[in-house]
DNA sequence: TATTGTTATACTCTATAACTATA
DNA sequence: TATAGTTATAGAGTATAACAATA
């Protein structure tokens, strides 16, 4: 017997999606793709993405980190580093410098225009996060980051 | 001037990540990472991957479903489909019957061991679910859902 | 002409492993 | 021997564009 069917079931109808919107797992999904995606296009305008400008954040506030602690700060492997770093070097808002005692390692220090270029980022984020956090309550934001964060911990629990 | 250091800034101390930790976007990655991570791990142990497992969940739901109707439920495009309906075809999960009056079309429909596979995997997302979500108490979960309902929403609003 | 599914292709992100130079 | 950074490579995941069959 052949599998044939009536379109009208489902051809003018849209999708139910029920079984998985009640997995939160897929809410957050969803609900991270949203921001995501206006802050990758946040960041395009200056020339960042999301990668470097965690970095360059993280340099900022922990002047002469090393690429190693970086990549654990990020919760990226180390060779992931070097191709971020390079760009923010090229693009002279980071220096490699010398560690004193060290010479394997790199001291990681954001330029004058990499610390412009950061808060102005940092601000533009701010904006984006107004945007699409809009329709949420200071309130409802803390709130909101109060459960994010004993989710990750959660995590952190596993064997 | 050369730039040097002293490791001792950050050699044995914990970056600082506060700037990074204030922006909720980053809450929210940090967050749906360590439940996507376990998610990824339950579903391997049955055969799926969180793109199989929508997919067929959405199938199970929309009986006779086309592949450009369910490109469009689980978001992604037309081309991705195609992978993702060979994998579960191949799997024996999913068929790809005629629809008629459309020779263009398939109607994806769940074979019996897709429906019970899709049970299956429903039930272990479920434990995965109470896993990751333990520390939140069901009034927790149901404002979490709401949250990010909202989100979701406003991102649905932009120009 | 438009649409469905398909294929080829490419791009991003990230991980693994092997290498070098230092320690 | 171990570590910091590097390189090469590969694997997901996803998007774009062009195509054949059909509407």
């Amino acid at each position: 017997m052949t599998q044939t069917s009536s379109p009208a079931s489902t051809a003018d109808t849209k999708a139910n999606t029920d079984t998985l919107n009640r997995f939160i797992g897929y809410r957050m999904k969803r609900a991270y793709m949203v921001v995501l995606d206006d802050l990758m296009k946040t960041l395009d305008r200056m020339g960042l993405r999301v990668t470097t400008f965690s970095a360059l954040s993280v340099i900022v506030e922990n002047p002469d980190i090393t690429q190693t602690q970086l990549a654990h700060a990020l919760r990226v492997e180390r060779s992931g580093v070097v191709v971020i770093i390079d760009d923010l070097e090229l693009s002279g808002l980071v220096t490699r410098g010398r560690v004193d005692g060290d010479r394997r390692a790199y001291a990681l220090r954001a330029t004058p225009k990499g610390e412009a270029k950061q808060k102005e980022a940092s601000e533009a984020v701010s904006a984006h996060e107004d945007r699409v956090f809009s329709k949420l309550t200071p309130q409802d934001r803390t709130t909101l980051s109060t459960l994010l964060t004993t989710i990750e911990r959660t995590g952190s629990l596993e064997t």
